[in-house]
DNA sequence: GTCTATACTTGGATAGAC
DNA sequence: GTCTATCCAAGTATAGAC
């Protein structure tokens, strides 16, 4: 992307002020994504909120969507760590929905989902986007997928479903939900749906007691 | 909107070249919001792609959000009026999966619901846009809860979930496997997943066979 | 109703002073 | 490393000729 040499990349060492700067930038675009859209998160919108100058983008990021892709780094792996760590106190299709519940409260209010969706819908407009979004959304395939591994791999229900499409359909459900209740402001379908979740994990439980157990390949 | 007395009534009169040109004003948007993207979506880009004069947008719709909104407009009625149809051949619910199965597969081909995808998306960039995105949306709602109403109202299964929220749940999925199969341009994981759903449904309706029956309230 | 021409605004990006 | 100033491209929207 930016020319050899030049303080383009993310992770250009510097100044403590560089990185202060440039965190700044991050987060102003993280918070600029999340109010305005993608459409609406131009250099301008961004470095004013920062309360920076609009050629610190360019001159630390190269352009504005290097910098859109810098925050969405900063969200996923702020995502990713807080996943990580909460997954560790999980080992039962029980833990792993309530955690996936809180853990989803939380995105929901804070605003972390929307970014990834407005990166996502926001990549059809810029030529060699889509890419660059995709890989890094794949973490939160591999993620959802050991969750269910390590929560469902020893009930009879992982034989139903291969877990890396139940991963697809976690994370498909999770921008879904999270279109819908940005678009009319109204977290309660969702709140309430993952309550249902957790009673139908309950009941399938109850009944995968009497289904076979699963085959040790 | 539009001033009054205006042409920029999405139903006004006029001649049959009038409603030609709004018909191919409506269609190259729906065409660039696939390609390009709800921040691609200019006036410059549709009228280029309709071989028309961009300055048409203006006279017939006000505005380039106007015209946005009668595209999507297009597309749901195009959808409701199909989905409308093949509902009507529908009682169980193995009957439902397959129908939703072949409209789902359609719909991604074709592309409609990455106009809704962007609409919502973009809706966040653009001062009310979200409610006029929310009232076009809701039909879809309806649609879906009436479909599960129709081919699970007889189930066991019906008492295990309100049908506004599988309702809920449909439509936010068919939002993120949209989403993620567009990213990537491989609708093979989402094709694959409406098959274990069907597989699932035959499962849980011989599950429900044990179940008592749905009371009649 | 449609086109050309144009006014005005916003956005991406760079040069050069500090 | 940051700021001011500026260029240029692209966007919305309107006026006026046809």
């Amino acid at each position: 992307m930016a020319k050899s040499g030049t303080p383009g990349k993310v992770t250009a060492g510097g100044t403590a002020r560089s990185a202060q700067t440039r965190r700044a930038l991050v987060e102003a675009a993280i918070e600029t994504l999340k109010d305005e859209g993608f459409a609406g998160t131009s250099a301008r919108a961004i470095s004013e909120r920062a309360g920076l100058n609009q050629a610190l983008i360019f001159y630390h990021f190269g352009s504005v969507v290097n910098l859109l892709l810098a925050a969405l780094d900063s969200v996923s792996n702020d995502r990713m760590v807080k996943f990580s760590a909460a997954i560790n106190n999980v080992s039962s299709p029980t833990d792993l929905t309530n955690i996936a519940a809180q853990i989803f409260r939380d995105d929901l209010d804070s605003g972390h989902v929307t970014v990834l969706a407005e990166m996502i819908a926001g990549a059809s407009s810029v030529e060699g986007l889509g890419v660059e979004v995709a890989t890094r959304l794949s973490p939160w395939f591999t993620f959802a997928e050991e969750a269910i591994e390590k929560s469902f791999g020893d009930s009879p229900l992982a034989s139903l479903l291969p877990s890396s499409d139940v991963a697809y359909v976690i994370v498909a459900l999770y921008l879904g939900f999270e279109m819908l209740t940005h678009l009319d402001g109204n977290r309660e379908p969702a709140l309430r749906i993952f309550g249902h979740a957790q009673q139908l994990v309950t009941l399938l439980g109850a009944f995968s007691a009497f289904m076979p157990p699963r085959a040790t390949t």
